[in-house]
DNA sequence: CAGCATCCTGGATGATACTG
DNA sequence: CAGTATCATCCAGGATGCTG
């Protein structure tokens, strides 16, 4: 058996911390979710994540390639056309992100109430 | 009524973006989940959150306080003792978080494999 | 023990210009 | 259209030293 075989993200050199990272960062919880009810291009994508740039946006599609979460399709066709899709291993992701996205628009009062900005 | 009666976190503007940028960050995630059985003192989690500054500790534990997701307790002793607690909105926090972390660790071998990175 | 203040650096992100 | 390349910026986050 592996000598690894359980995970923990609190451990400082775990992988499963980098994945944590990863997931959490800023953008991906976005374009995944975008994704949820099907294939979109690129110029789709720009415009659904309203203010992320193109650079961050290739660059977090193309990080979400190599870990296996959204597949790239390439047309060749003119103007070209590339379709980004979630993969399996994708989808399984959009549960939890879901929840976590839920979580924060039902609670977003209760936490702007603590932090004093609910304007009356 | 509210004219703004849903969050979107994909409008720029929403404060649920904010808000989810807050709960994805790289920190925030461990502290909770760090907290998920009982209260701990300020060492006590910079022990289990492996690899965290102590600035950083400090200044999560301050946004999670004004976010209204965690309580701290101040002892007059010497020496001091301070203590951080999950508040019911913290707490309502964990199942989504679970989710999340469980999945990463369920599925890393997967995105491991993605990258190439998984050893014979 | 639980912090605050300060300095400093790398990397994340944006803006702009160019191309197959 | 879907990028790549380059430059510029900013701040998250670490390191260090001090304190009630």
């Amino acid at each position: 058996m592996d000598p690894v075989l359980v995970y923990s993200p609190y451990a400082s050199d775990c992988p499963s911390r980098q994945l944590l990272d990863r997931i959490g960062d800023r953008w991906t919880v976005l374009i995944i979710g975008s994704l949820e009810e099907g294939p979109l291009r690129f110029s789709e994508l720009r415009r659904r994540v309203e203010g992320i740039s193109q650079k961050m946006l290739t660059q977090t599609l193309r990080s979400l390639e190599t870990d296996g979460l959204v597949t790239r399709t390439v047309f060749a066709e003119i103007p070209p056309r590339v379709q980004y899709e979630l993969s399996p291993l994708g989808r399984s992701l959009l549960e939890p992100l879901g929840a976590l996205t839920r979580w924060a628009t039902e609670h977003m009062d209760e936490v702007r109430a603590a932090r004093g900005t609910l304007a009356s």
